[in-house]
DNA sequence: AATTGGTTTGCAATTGAGTTGCACTTAATG
DNA sequence: CATTAAGTGCAACTCAATTGCAAACCAATT
């Protein structure tokens, strides 16, 4: 419930996506890496060394390559912002629940659709209300 | 892949739900129903009588009182929108493609996850970049 | 019919996440 | 070091969505 990406190294992940080893880069990509679940823009700004604050729009193009890149995921909320978790390979993609109460969101393990069901059914760890299911690239018609 | 709710009828929908039959319900709902995919606030907009357009903020609340009621199902995109679709038993809940390009998205049919991978798998319609699965509602720490 | 009170709507102003333009700074390379 | 493309900060901006408030509507009484 989780991440366990304690495995990760903030400048071999930089190194490997071909982006270079700035400041900003390195604080951003470490405060996801410690997370213990997915983070907005916001709380990362507010997790940088106060003594080096990161501006808001760097953030927000940090985070941009980021996923780009493949090294994070983007995971839009119901409440108009998104989140951030690291797409590394201790991370595999996974549902997620949030709590539209604290606004707090959970990373659930991986398993189908059916699976889930029947979790769900016999847990009481949360009440749900929605379940969104969303893909998204291009389409055929987009392609050609 | 397309919504098939021809069968839902907007006055006895708005009834059913205690909410009561004005003008400005009848025309989201009705626009909603005969709809072929999700539609945004801004889309609902469009389609309405120019002779008696509904403003902006009226949609917007007729929106969240049809999503409270379970009339609709209200859908993020990674656009910083939402999109809006039935959610009558002719159109139980099922996953959705976002094209990035052409910002349209299709209703896919109701699978378990590992349904759709193989299905995608055998399938060039779409190219995916990003899976979304998010469940919301309350938490047990926020319940008690 | 007129009165009442609660609900719904319209308009203007506002919020807040995210973006853009441009000048300044920094990291990588030789 | 010196050069230069890449990255960053600041201010202004965009745009979906929200809020406050007054006017309009509607149903239920007098
Ligand atoms: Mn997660
Ligand atoms: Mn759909
Ligand atoms: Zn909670
Ligand atoms: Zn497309």
């Amino acid at each position: 419930m989780t991440q366990t990406n304690e495995h990760c190294n903030a400048a071999e992940t930089l190194q490997g996506a071909g982006l270079s080893q700035t400041t900003q880069r390195m604080a951003v990509l470490e405060i996801i890496i410690k997370a213990d679940g997915p983070l907005s823009a916001a709380d990362i700004l507010n997790r940088t060394d106060p003594k080096q604050k990161i501006n808001k729009v760097t953030i927000y193009r940090i985070l941009s390559s980021f996923k780009e890149r493949r090294i994070i995921r983007e995971l839009p909320t119901d409440q108009g912002m998104n989140l951030y978790e690291m797409a590394c390979r201790h991370n595999p993609i996974h549902p997620h629940f949030y709590c539209k109460t604290c606004r707090i969101m959970s990373c659930l393990p991986p398993l189908t659709l059916s699976q889930a069901m029947d979790w769900f059914a016999g847990s009481n760890a949360f009440r749900i209300d929605d379940v969104h299911v969303n893909l998204s690239g291009v389409c055929r018609r987009c392609r050609e």
